[in-house]
DNA sequence: CGCGGCTTTGATGTTCATCAAGTAAAGTGG
DNA sequence: CCACTTTACTTGATGAACATCAAAGCCGCG
């Protein structure tokens, strides 16, 4: 019933895959239910499986030498989470953890290999994906750093309602201190911010509930930022 | 005599195919020769080709909103320059340009892609490259971010010592106001934290020659910044 | 010789992190 | 279900790090 072949979740990722090959695929997988706050994986584990996000919402963070943590990427379902490091490194690069309850499967590293070094365009679509991720993840790092604080703010609030809910009303699925760890600032600034954009007028802010109300100029911030 | 089979600068990377494959490669291939400051491809333009550097030295860099140029990494042969975002993207996102004179070879994309599908051996190994690559290019932006700007001197510096040249004495490659844009500070800074490092004594600048004094202090500066 | 870009140093101002202290919220055990 | 503890959140005050501005010296190049 819960088989590759006929999960409704499947990725365009395995499209390539012949019915033979999806198949070595399903009995080499396992599927998991995590609660929010659990990890999938930590970094500077050795990597054994490759980890597809089937449902649910996790965050790729790493440690800094001081010990903080710093978010690398906010990860949905079909967002391949393992998939950045796992074909040029031993280890996990990045801890996982479930940012709201989540479902996953693990598939066998060296069964995803072999199926790569047999089917070339498959290896071709996994390139794909890398590239994409990689590049999103640069740009995202980059053009934080380009950003004072109010636009990384106005930044990450459109990037919530745009990208992972598709509405201008929604429940942030970090804390204040995860959305520092993610926008290179402390708490405290995050806070001071979107008081200052409550007290403005530019977005309803109650706890994790959020709603955009000043679109335009928020999106003018970003950008001016 | 200048065939792809017989190059002796070829990478690991096309370990994997044939010989006629590499013949494929071969035929398809056109060498270039680029003075320091010229052009190897622009960002925004649409991708033909796959660019491999033979000897030289370029860099990779972006234009931000402000028409401010941000490098994102500096790379030596056989550090696939073009490969990053090739496969994912139909527009270079990078704009590369040489530091020194330089050689590289061209490949039609077709091709490369055709040989992908083909051969998954090599394709496979294509995405160890990338995924190192983008790897190294995000724990470097990390890198820079976390570190005050005496740490960021301080790393580059070690940077270009160990990796690109391996000698404690080695000429820049960059300008002032390149290193600044390497390492996201302005220009003066750059120039201020080297006036302070050699009237400390940690490394004499005299222009672009660099030679490192007190390696161990440096390091620890670099650690600890 | 003189112009423009690169380099250097100093003075000033802004942005942001840090520290401190208090309030709300969310677990936890009886 | 309620007191208790802990964790998250919030605001203000202070200081440090860094960008910006300004001005002068240097070097290569026409």
């Amino acid at each position: 019933m819960d088989s590759c072949q006929n999960c409704k979740f499947r990725s365009k990722l395995f499209d390539k895959l012949s019915e033979e090959e999806l198949e070595t695929i399903n009995s080499n997988k396992q599927t998991y239910l995590v609660s929010k706050g659990e990890t999938i994986c930590v970094a500077g584990e050795q990597i054994k499986e490759f980890v597809y996000l089937v449902e649910g919402l996790v965050k790729l963070q790493k440690v800094g030498r001081d010990g903080k943590a710093q978010i690398v990427s906010v990860a949905r379902p079909l967002d391949f989470v393992g998939l950045l490091t796992v074909f040029s490194n031993q280890d996990y690069q990045y801890t996982i953890t479930a940012l709201v309850d989540s479902r996953f499967c693990r598939i066998d590293i060296d069964v995803m290999r072999q199926l790569a070094a047999k089917n070339g365009l498959f290896a071709l679509d996994i390139l794909k994906y890398i590239s994409k991720i990689s590049d999103e993840i640069i740009r995202h790092t980059y053009a934080i750093n380009s950003k004072n604080l109010r636009g990384r703010i106005a930044m990450i609030l459109l990037d919530f309602a745009n990208k992972h809910f598709e509405s201008d009303t929604f429940l942030l699925p970090l804390s204040r201190k995860e959305l520092a760890e993610l926008i290179d600032m402390t708490p405290e600034n995050v806070i001071r911010i979107l008081s200052e954009f409550r007290r403005d007028n530019l977005v309803y802010v109650k706890g994790k509930q959020i709603e955009i109300i000043d679109r335009k100029l928020l999106e003018k911030i970003r950008d001016l930022g």
